[in-house]
DNA sequence: TACTAGTCACACGCGACGAC
DNA sequence: GTCGTCGCGTGTGACTAGTA
Protein backbone atom coordinates (compact mmCIF):
# COMPACT_ATOMS: atom_id res chain seq x y z
CA UNK A 1 0.00 0.00 0.00
CA UNK A 2 1.16 3.13 -1.14
CA UNK A 3 0.94 5.96 1.55
CA UNK A 4 1.69 9.35 1.95
CA UNK A 5 3.97 11.03 5.02
CA UNK A 6 0.94 12.54 6.37
CA UNK A 7 -1.22 9.27 6.08
CA UNK A 8 1.77 7.07 7.54
CA UNK A 9 1.52 9.72 10.68
CA UNK A 10 -2.46 9.54 11.14
CA UNK A 11 -1.77 5.49 10.52
CA UNK A 12 0.57 5.39 13.50
CA UNK A 13 -0.62 7.86 15.43
CA UNK A 14 -4.57 8.37 14.97
CA UNK A 15 -5.92 4.55 13.88
CA UNK A 16 -2.74 2.99 16.23
CA UNK A 17 -2.38 4.82 18.73
CA UNK A 18 1.07 5.14 19.45
CA UNK A 19 1.20 8.18 21.72
CA UNK A 20 1.47 6.98 25.33
CA UNK A 21 2.30 2.94 24.96
CA UNK A 22 5.14 1.63 26.82
CA UNK A 23 7.66 -0.72 25.71
CA UNK A 24 11.39 -2.16 26.74
CA UNK A 25 14.28 -3.26 25.79
CA UNK A 26 15.85 -6.91 26.78
CA UNK A 27 18.75 -8.46 25.33
CA UNK A 28 19.25 -12.38 25.33
CA UNK A 29 23.10 -14.06 25.06
CA UNK A 30 22.42 -17.98 25.62
CA UNK A 31 20.36 -18.35 29.00
CA UNK A 32 20.69 -14.87 30.00
CA UNK A 33 18.68 -11.87 29.72
CA UNK A 34 18.89 -8.06 30.48
CA UNK A 35 16.11 -5.46 30.37
CA UNK A 36 18.90 -2.10 28.78
CA UNK A 37 18.39 0.99 30.93
CA UNK A 38 20.56 2.63 28.79
CA UNK A 39 19.41 5.29 26.42
CA UNK A 40 22.17 5.66 23.88
CA UNK A 41 20.30 2.24 21.43
CA UNK A 42 16.71 3.32 21.95
CA UNK A 43 17.09 5.89 18.74
CA UNK A 44 17.81 3.05 16.26
CA UNK A 45 15.50 0.27 18.18
CA UNK A 46 12.76 2.60 17.76
CA UNK A 47 13.23 3.20 14.13
CA UNK A 48 13.48 -0.34 13.70
CA UNK A 49 10.83 -1.02 15.33
CA UNK A 50 9.26 1.04 12.90
CA UNK A 51 9.91 -0.59 10.01
CA UNK A 52 8.54 -3.28 11.17
CA UNK A 53 5.21 -1.69 11.66
CA UNK A 54 5.37 -0.71 8.64
CA UNK A 55 5.61 -3.97 7.22
CA UNK A 56 2.61 -5.43 9.72
CA UNK A 57 0.91 -2.83 7.99
CA UNK A 58 1.65 -3.71 4.37
CA UNK A 59 3.20 -0.04 3.68
CA UNK A 60 5.01 0.09 0.92
CA UNK A 61 8.66 1.38 1.67
CA UNK A 62 12.13 1.04 0.67
CA UNK A 63 15.30 1.47 3.18
CA UNK A 64 18.30 3.37 2.02
CA UNK A 65 21.00 0.87 1.81
CA UNK A 66 23.82 3.28 3.09
CA UNK A 67 22.30 4.12 6.51
CA UNK A 68 24.45 6.86 7.01
CA UNK A 69 23.05 8.71 4.49
CA UNK A 70 20.31 10.63 3.61
CA UNK A 71 17.23 9.64 3.67
CA UNK A 72 16.22 6.76 6.12
CA UNK A 73 13.08 5.56 4.05
CA UNK A 74 11.50 6.12 0.97
CA UNK A 75 7.90 6.45 0.66
CA UNK A 76 7.65 6.85 -2.88
CA UNK A 77 9.04 3.52 -4.65
CA UNK A 78 8.99 4.87 -8.06
CA UNK A 79 10.04 8.47 -7.88
CA UNK A 80 12.86 9.12 -5.72
CA UNK A 81 12.20 12.67 -5.24
CA UNK A 82 9.53 12.50 -3.29
CA UNK A 83 8.44 10.46 -0.36
CA UNK A 84 11.73 10.90 1.30
CA UNK A 85 11.05 10.10 5.26
CA UNK A 86 13.69 10.70 8.07
CA UNK A 87 12.93 9.22 11.22
CA UNK A 88 13.88 11.03 14.40
CA UNK A 89 14.07 10.28 18.45
CA UNK A 90 14.56 12.03 21.49
CA UNK A 91 14.55 11.81 25.09
CA UNK A 92 11.70 14.17 25.62
CA UNK A 93 13.10 14.86 29.06
CA UNK A 94 16.05 16.32 27.73
CA UNK A 95 15.12 18.09 24.41
CA UNK A 96 16.09 17.66 21.03
CA UNK A 97 19.50 17.09 20.64
CA UNK A 98 19.29 15.15 17.45
CA UNK A 99 20.62 16.29 14.08
CA UNK A 100 18.77 17.50 11.55
CA UNK A 101 21.67 17.27 8.98
CA UNK A 102 25.51 17.93 8.27
CA UNK A 103 25.86 21.43 7.61
CA UNK A 104 28.04 21.02 5.12
CA UNK A 105 26.89 17.91 3.18
CA UNK A 106 23.78 19.39 3.54
CA UNK A 107 24.55 22.71 2.03
CA UNK A 108 25.85 21.25 -0.92
CA UNK A 109 23.18 18.47 -1.57
CA UNK A 110 20.56 21.61 -2.15
CA UNK A 111 22.64 22.74 -5.16
CA UNK A 112 22.49 19.56 -6.75
CA UNK A 113 19.07 17.99 -4.99
CA UNK A 114 17.04 20.59 -3.98
CA UNK A 115 14.28 18.88 -3.60
CA UNK A 116 15.75 17.35 -0.31
CA UNK A 117 14.07 20.56 1.06
CA UNK A 118 11.04 19.22 1.23
CA UNK A 119 11.57 16.03 2.94
CA UNK A 120 9.60 14.98 5.79
CA UNK A 121 10.04 14.82 9.29
CA UNK A 122 8.91 11.83 11.47
CA UNK A 123 9.72 12.58 14.80
CA UNK A 124 9.40 10.37 18.14
CA UNK A 125 9.69 11.41 21.80
CA UNK A 126 10.49 8.53 24.50
CA UNK A 127 10.75 8.86 28.01
CA UNK A 128 12.60 6.37 29.99
CA UNK A 129 12.17 5.21 33.26
CA UNK A 130 14.92 2.60 34.12
CA UNK A 131 13.84 -0.01 31.40
CA UNK A 132 10.80 0.88 30.76
CA UNK A 133 10.26 3.24 27.34
CA UNK A 134 6.98 5.23 26.83
CA UNK A 135 6.45 7.23 23.69
CA UNK A 136 5.62 11.02 24.94
CA UNK A 137 4.53 12.25 21.42
CA UNK A 138 4.93 12.14 17.59
CA UNK A 139 5.41 15.21 15.30
CA UNK A 140 5.69 15.03 11.05
CA UNK A 141 7.20 18.19 10.34
CA UNK A 142 9.17 19.81 7.45
CA UNK A 143 12.93 21.20 8.26
CA UNK A 144 11.99 24.40 8.17
CA UNK A 145 9.36 23.86 10.79
CA UNK A 146 12.00 22.31 13.13
CA UNK A 147 15.24 24.92 12.06
CA UNK A 148 15.39 27.95 13.73
CA UNK A 149 17.60 31.61 14.43
CA UNK A 150 20.04 31.55 17.33
CA UNK A 151 22.18 34.34 19.10
CA UNK A 152 25.09 33.36 17.49
CA UNK A 153 23.68 32.54 13.64
CA UNK A 154 20.33 33.41 11.59
CA UNK A 155 20.33 29.24 11.59
CA UNK A 156 20.92 27.13 14.93
CA UNK A 157 23.80 25.10 14.09
CA UNK A 158 26.28 23.09 16.53
CA UNK A 159 29.57 24.36 16.20
CA UNK A 160 32.21 23.46 18.45
CA UNK A 161 35.94 25.49 18.05
CA UNK A 162 34.65 27.92 15.53
CA UNK A 163 33.89 24.63 13.40
CA UNK A 164 30.11 24.17 11.98
CA UNK A 165 29.11 20.45 11.85
CA UNK A 166 24.88 20.51 12.12
CA UNK A 167 22.01 21.76 11.99
CA UNK A 168 20.18 21.57 14.90
CA UNK A 169 16.30 21.85 16.13
CA UNK A 170 14.92 24.19 17.86
CA UNK A 171 12.46 22.97 20.74
CA UNK A 172 9.28 23.72 18.36
CA UNK A 173 7.04 22.42 20.77
CA UNK A 174 7.91 24.49 23.88
CA UNK A 175 6.26 28.35 24.35
CA UNK A 176 9.55 29.54 25.88
CA UNK A 177 11.66 29.20 23.30
CA UNK A 178 13.71 32.46 22.48
CA UNK A 179 13.37 31.61 18.93
CA UNK A 180 10.95 30.08 16.88
CA UNK A 181 10.88 27.60 13.62
CA UNK A 182 10.90 29.23 10.33
CA UNK A 183 7.09 29.70 8.75
CA UNK A 184 8.50 28.54 5.44
CA UNK A 185 11.08 26.88 3.24
CA UNK A 186 11.98 30.37 1.78
CA UNK A 187 12.57 31.65 5.32
CA UNK A 188 15.03 28.73 6.12
CA UNK A 189 17.07 28.56 3.08
CA UNK A 190 17.26 32.59 3.75
CA UNK A 191 18.91 31.93 7.33
CA UNK A 192 20.99 29.35 5.91
CA UNK A 193 22.44 31.24 2.60
CA UNK A 194 23.15 34.13 5.90
CA UNK A 195 24.30 31.74 8.17
CA UNK A 196 27.24 30.51 5.21
CA UNK A 197 27.94 34.22 4.67
CA UNK A 198 28.58 35.09 8.13
CA UNK A 199 30.73 31.71 8.69
CA UNK A 200 33.92 32.25 7.72
CA UNK A 201 34.65 29.13 6.07
CA UNK A 202 31.82 29.22 3.49
CA UNK A 203 31.66 33.06 3.25
CA UNK A 204 34.37 33.56 0.08
CA UNK A 205 32.43 30.75 -1.99
CA UNK A 206 28.98 31.67 -1.25
CA UNK A 207 28.21 33.94 -3.90
CA UNK A 208 25.75 32.03 -6.08
CA UNK A 209 24.62 29.21 -3.49
CA UNK A 210 21.64 30.50 -3.28
CA UNK A 211 20.75 31.61 -6.93
CA UNK A 212 21.87 27.85 -7.78
CA UNK A 213 19.86 26.14 -5.47
CA UNK A 214 16.81 28.35 -6.75
CA UNK A 215 17.44 27.11 -10.25
CA UNK A 216 18.39 23.29 -9.32
CA UNK A 217 14.63 23.70 -7.25
CA UNK A 218 13.07 24.88 -10.46
CA UNK A 219 14.44 22.17 -12.70
CA UNK A 220 13.26 19.29 -10.55
CA UNK A 221 9.88 20.51 -8.96
CA UNK A 222 8.52 23.30 -11.54
CA UNK A 223 7.85 25.28 -8.69
CA UNK A 224 9.75 28.63 -7.95
CA UNK A 225 11.53 29.60 -4.62
CA UNK A 226 10.76 33.84 -3.93
CA UNK A 227 13.31 34.58 -1.62
CA UNK A 228 13.98 38.45 -0.84
C1' DT B 1 44.41 -9.15 -3.09
C1' DA B 2 43.53 -8.59 1.61
C1' DC B 3 44.04 -6.11 5.49
C1' DT B 4 44.66 -1.74 8.16
C1' DA B 5 44.24 2.95 9.25
C1' DG B 6 42.28 7.26 8.45
C1' DT B 7 38.45 10.23 7.14
C1' DC B 8 33.75 11.52 6.60
C1' DA B 9 28.92 11.66 7.73
C1' DC B 10 25.73 10.92 10.99
C1' DA B 11 23.73 10.02 15.64
C1' DC B 12 23.48 10.32 20.66
C1' DG B 13 24.34 12.27 25.05
C1' DC B 14 26.09 15.43 28.91
C1' DG B 15 27.39 19.56 31.68
C1' DA B 16 27.58 24.55 32.38
C1' DC B 17 25.24 28.61 32.42
C1' DG B 18 21.76 32.09 32.06
C1' DA B 19 16.87 33.50 31.73
C1' DC B 20 12.44 33.04 33.49
C1' DG C 1 14.10 25.18 40.47
C1' DT C 2 13.12 24.48 35.67
C1' DC C 3 13.96 25.00 31.05
C1' DG C 4 16.47 26.43 26.88
C1' DT C 5 20.86 27.43 24.80
C1' DC C 6 25.44 26.55 23.94
C1' DG C 7 29.62 24.02 23.68
C1' DC C 8 31.59 19.76 23.80
C1' DG C 9 32.70 14.61 23.57
C1' DT C 10 32.01 9.81 21.99
C1' DG C 11 30.50 5.98 19.04
C1' DT C 12 29.49 3.67 14.59
C1' DG C 13 29.18 2.47 9.64
C1' DA C 14 30.71 3.46 4.95
C1' DC C 15 34.24 4.55 2.14
C1' DT C 16 39.03 5.14 0.59
C1' DA C 17 43.99 5.20 0.40
C1' DG C 18 48.10 2.97 1.72
C1' DT C 19 50.77 -1.14 2.45
C1' DA C 20 52.37 -5.91 3.03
Amino acid sequence: MKVSAEQLYEKLVTDYKLIGQKGQITFKLKDITVEIETKDTVGNLIQEWLKEWMRSEKIDFEENPNTQTFPDIFLDMKDRKKGLLEIKTFDFDRGPGFDLANFDSYSNSLLTNSYRVDSDYLILAYQMIGSEITIKDVWLKKIWELAGASSTYPLKVQEKKKVIYNIRPIIWFSKRSKFGAFKSKEEFLKALNETRYQYPKTHHDNAHWLNKVIKNYKEHTGSSLVIN
